[in-house]
DNA sequence: TTCACTGCAAATGCTTTGCAGCGCC
DNA sequence: GGCGCTGCAAAGCATTTGCAGTGAA
């Protein structure tokens, strides 16, 4: 199953959730709330320490739950960092778009490429691949972390 | 760190592998042969087993130790997998370039894009980000299994 | 002979699960 | 009230690491 920043792939599967109800807790408010407030993408230990600080304290296990059925319903965007971490977002952009991530620091930009999307598609078609999807992610040093590594404390 | 199949970035520490001697061992060969005899990824798990079940046994311990550093060198190619386990390959394609997988056999096509390097470049480059290196893969079903999926069987 | 490479086993760290109690609908 | 949701603690797993013995150069 592909992962990460995935685009559609015409008609995969249905689209319906279609799933049991969705009771609202005051951890599931938790955790959505802690995304809202983020800009960059988090892992879920991440994000459960983030709640504990916060007081706002969520069973560490209840956030993969949470993380992973809100990754299952679309509400969050899903991909994993170097190390094969999952880790989320709320997404401000709606739409199809890719990520320029610090390795350092975490910081996100979302960008869109509309070259690369008929790219894929155009590589895909020439060999004969059908419901395609794919990811693009770029790892880099952001401004300030590359800052950090000139001025030798990194 | 980023993963996948990472392209230079500029000028990132030291291109030249450098590093200390590199003994041939029996080990270091099998794991190397079992690679020459496959065509697709698998996970450091999977070849392990396959080592075993060929009699060819290399402790699992080694056999991570081996396959990550082929791919430190270069020799392998490295990508991760929708559970986020790093999945290894030997290279037909010698330099830097991307997949096209097909997500239910996992068939792999190699393509190069250089128009997709110098966008990630010249992206990362708006933002102010450096020492970047980027992953891009695309997803599908490949032609066998786009006809497995029309004919109902899959 | 030397020092990288191995194997083994213990240790990590992320993620999942079983189970009993709690609280949203 | 019923049943999904939580917490907690106990697994489960892939991957890493310490250490002493082995073997390639």
């Amino acid at each position: 199953m592909p992962h990460g920043t995935t685009n559609d792939g015409s008609a995969i599967t249905e689209l319906a959730p279609a799933g049991k109800e969705q009771r609202v807790t005051k951890q599931r408010r938790a955790v959505s709330a802690a995304l809202d407030s983020l800009d960059d993408f988090v892992s879920t230990q991440e994000l459960y320490r983030l709640l504990q600080n916060q007081g706002t304290s969520v069973s560490l296990a209840t956030a993969y739950r949470i993380l992973q059925s809100m990754a299952d319903d679309g509400q969050v965007d899903v991909l994993r960092n170097g190390d094969g971490e999952a880790v989320y977002r709320r997404c401000a952009v709606t739409g199809h778009h890719h990520h320029l991530l610090c390795r350092n620091c975490g910081k996100a930009v979302e960008v869109e490429a509309p070259a690369v999307e008929t790219w894929a598609s155009r590589i895909a078609a020439e060999h004969g691949y059908t419901e395609v999807a794919h990811t693009v992610e770029i790892f880099g040093l952001c401004p300030e972390c590359s800052a950090l590594r000139a001025a030798g404390n990194l």
